[in-house]
This record gives C-alpha cells, structure tokens and sequence, in this order.
DNA sequence: CGCTTGATTGATGCCATTCAACATGGGTGG
DNA sequence: CCACCCATGTTGAATGGCATCAATCAAGCG
C-alpha cells in the first residue's frame, strides 16, 4: 500500500512535469516539415497549409521511462502522436492487478478523442517524445478535416482488430503459447540488429502484464525455450529467434 | 471433429442463404423512415436526403439463430447496421478453442470498413435483422460523408474502449470475479421484465466463450452465486439480481 | 564493497480444467 | 397427454498448470 501510495504520487508530479514541460507555443511550425513520423501518423494525409493549422495546436514534449502522461478514468484533456519511444496503455482492478492493454510505437496516437474519460493509463516504456494536443482544439481540428478523422478512423479499426486478437490469447493461450506469440509479435514489429537480437521494450513484469501471467511463469517460459534451443538470450532485454518455425508451431499449441 | 466439420458446413449453407435472402433492390427507400434504430445507428446524423441515397445501397436481411454472416479470415465483402437481435464476434485458435471477443445488440455496426479481411466471424445469437451493405459502395458513401463516418469513428473508439476493459477481465479476474462482472454488464445492457428478470441472449457455453472459462465452471459459479443469495435463476436463461451491491463487490474482487 | 533492482529457480498449494456421470427440460411423435 | 429423446446444464472427483511465497543469482551503481 505504501508503495501504491509512492507510485502515485510520483506520477503526479510526473504529470505536472509534463505539464511543466509544455512549451507555450505550438510544435513551432518548422517541426511538422521535418517530423520523423509525418508519412505514417494521422496527418500524413494532411496538405501543407492544414498541416500548419495542426501544428499550431500542437506542442512537443519529452518523456522518460517511466513517466504517466495520462491516468485511468480521468477526464480526458490530452490527445497526442508519439514521434519516438515506447509506451503502454494499461488498466488496473481495484486490488493493484494490472493489465497492459496496449504498446504504442512511433507514429502510434494515443489518448480518447470524442470522449469524456481516459479509459486506461499511458506511460512511457522508455524515454519518448510526443506532439501534444489538447483535446477542444483536437477535436475541433478533426470535425473540419475529414482527411484527419479518416485516418484516426482506420487506425481505430485496426487498434480494435489486433486488440480482438489479442482476447484470444488472453482467454484461450496457455503460458507457452502466450509467450510464444508475444516473442513473434515483438519480432514483427521491432527491427532486429545484424546479429538478429531484438532489445525487447519491455521488462518481465511488463511481459507478464501483457500476457496476463505472473512474472515468475514468464521467466520459466522464457528458460524453456532457450533449453529447448528455440530462442537465444543477450542479456536482460535482447532475444534472438533460433528456430522461427517452431516459435510459431508453439504460439499455436503444437508442443 | 465429425461436429466441427458439420458446424463448417452448415455454416457455408447459411452463409450461401444469407446472400440469396438479398433483395435485388435496396432497403425499399421506406424502410429508414420507419426504421427501429435509425436514431441510434451510424446513420442518425444523416439528413433525409442523404439517407435516401444510403437507403438505395442497403439491403435488409434476416437471420436464424445460429447463422453466421461472416467468417473469420475472409475478405471483407459486407457491412451492416443491426436493426434487431443480438449476435456474437468470435475468433478460434487452430485446434478449435474459441473466443467471443464482442457482442453486438440493435443498432450496433457489425463488419470491417476500410480492411481486405474480416477479423473475426459474426453469428447470429436469437433470431435477427440487419440492414446490409455491400463493402465498395458503404466505403464509398462514408468517405463522402463526413457526418457518417464521424459517428462510425465514435462508435469504434467506444468499442475499443470497452474491448480493452474487457481485457482486464480476461487477463486478471478469476472465474467468480468473471462471472459477476458478466451478470453486470448485462443486467446494464438488457432491459429486465416486470419481475427484474433478465433474458440472457448467451447459452451457458457462450457465457464460457465469452469469459474464456469452461461451461462447468460457469455452471458453478452461477450456482454458487444462487445459493449465497446473490442472484435467482428462472428457467436456463433467465437471472434476476438479488442483491447487487454484493454482486458488484464480487465483480471487484471482494469476496 | 554493500545496496538495490530485476530475473531466475525452487517448493507448495489452490483454482480452474478435465473427464465423467447425472439431471433437466423443451420438443416430438405415438 | 405421456413417454421418450436429445441438447443443455449441473455436479463430482482427480489432475495439473499457474500462482504464490521465498530464496538465490546477476548486474549496475554509489
């Protein structure tokens, strides 16, 4: 309880910070022309002089590891793109279980536009930075540009689709097949270096939180594959995947 | 396996019959105006004129309990508002577990706008009606108009939001915490009759399906919550909730 | 070096599953 | 109307997978 209590309280003040941190005057205007994440995020369909309106309700801010942007359940106040870093949308019961519900990457949109509550939290994985919206003006912006609306629209619909997918695993998959998938997952969407590790964005905890497990059940996953040759470790967050085909046979529940 | 494959082929046959039920000719033009959900569905922001054009590119259907509409990994070839009835999103791991990770009620939206595939298979639960769009013409008519396409976006961003509360569930919850949870959730969507009993549109396996548990635990937990007063059951379907304070505590952990 | 944090390993117990038998009740045909 | 049937649901007993509790290990850091 008192570490629940510390927790919290360091997230509000991470809150503040990020408040803090606003600058009080829009992205700045010459950073949408150079934006790492202009071509995939929601206003990649956008013409330049609309993309100057957005920018000018736009404000950037830096995250670390760590840090809270937004909380369950309060009042939904910010809307944002993620230009680079990591980060988890998660949920918890009463008693402290938490549920990640989501992992954001770069050029990923996060916070509930159109809506009155946050539904989960967000919290950076690693140190990120974001292009900042507040709501009214969010969504203000969004009604008159259907071009907008259209690609959060799309990227709703797929957020929905893999988040289905993911009920199956969490309702259906054992522990190896749940760790199996998450491992193929990571290895579709993370980029692996030249000798095929994958630095994993997320510690065992947060693996354990995705899958619905303990953390203790996916370090045991984890060391079985690694005797049974299928995947090799580099350190606490590095993965290689040895034997691909049978990865894949075990997310399906062939053992 | 012999009941699988039955299921598959019945399945096609109802698919097959769905697609022959298809009048040559639109909704009739006069069905909007006296339709059921017309101020709840996707379509309510429409003006009359620009439902008329709707209206010709719609096609009502009805269902059979049991029939399914769409399939699992099949391109994405219909869409549809449910003007009645309720019906079951579900997906299936390769051996044959299945999840229900939705389930739709009148005036819900049902198929994947803007997507090759179907994610998840769509099946009829009670007897229902829906009013069917071909996927080219409904992407079309929604991309010129904004109004539908912003209510459609509300209406995913209020799915996704209950889809990953239900991850909570999923991932967290034990099996009486599932269950309760369950009972809540319909006792708020379902109206109850004069004696505050609810219908529930699921079997006790779909319950399971639902809550990736087992038909006999369910069984037991809906027992269980019988003989400690929680709840009363009339007939198989039927549930009426005794004391919801307590039931609401149980679906939070505190048992 | 001691301390902290994160990960692994081990021992034990419990809850949900599994396998099986049995009950119920809604529908049908004699 | 009743006997029968089959699908659906309930109950029981045994198993096992994952959680829990706890100790140990490894790595980073002041």
């Amino acid at each position: 309880m008192d570490m629940r209590f510390d927790l919290a309280q360091r997230a509000q003040e991470d809150a503040a910070f990020v408040m803090a941190a606003v600058p009080s005057r829009g992205c700045g205007g010459q950073y949408c022309d150079r934006c790492e994440v202009r071509d995939q995020a929601i206003c990649a369909d956008l013409d330049e002089k609309q993309r100057g309106a957005l920018n000018r309700i736009g404000r950037r801010v830096s995250l670390q590891a760590g840090q809270t942007v937004m909380w369950e359940g309060d009042s939904s106040t910010l809307v944002a793109n993620v230009i680079e870093g990591t980060l988890k949308l998660s949920t918890s019961t009463g008693d402290g279980r938490e549920q990640i519900v989501g992992v954001v990457y770069a050029s990923d949109f996060i916070g509930r536009p159109f809506g009155a509550r946050t539904p989960h939290s967000v919290t950076a994985l690693t140190d990120a930075r974001l292009c900042l919206y507040p709501r009214g003006a969010f969504d203000g912006f969004a009604r008159e540009h259907p071009a907008l609306e259209h690609r959060l629209l799309q990227r709703t619909l797929d957020d929905l689709d893999r988040t289905r997918a993911w009920m199956l695993l969490l309702g259906r998959k054992n522990a190896r097949e749940k760790v199996a998938t998450l491992l193929l997952d990571m290895r579709r969407r993370l980029r692996a270096d030249r000798d095929g590790v994958i630095e994993l964005p997320l510690s065992r905890q947060q693996i354990a939180d995705v899958l619905g497990l303990t953390i203790e059940t996916v370090s045991r996953q984890i060391g079985d594959l690694k005797r049974m040759g299928v995947i090799a470790l580099a350190g606490r967050r590095g993965v290689r995947v040895v034997d691909e085909e049978r990865l894949e046979g075990m997310a399906e529940g062939e053992h």
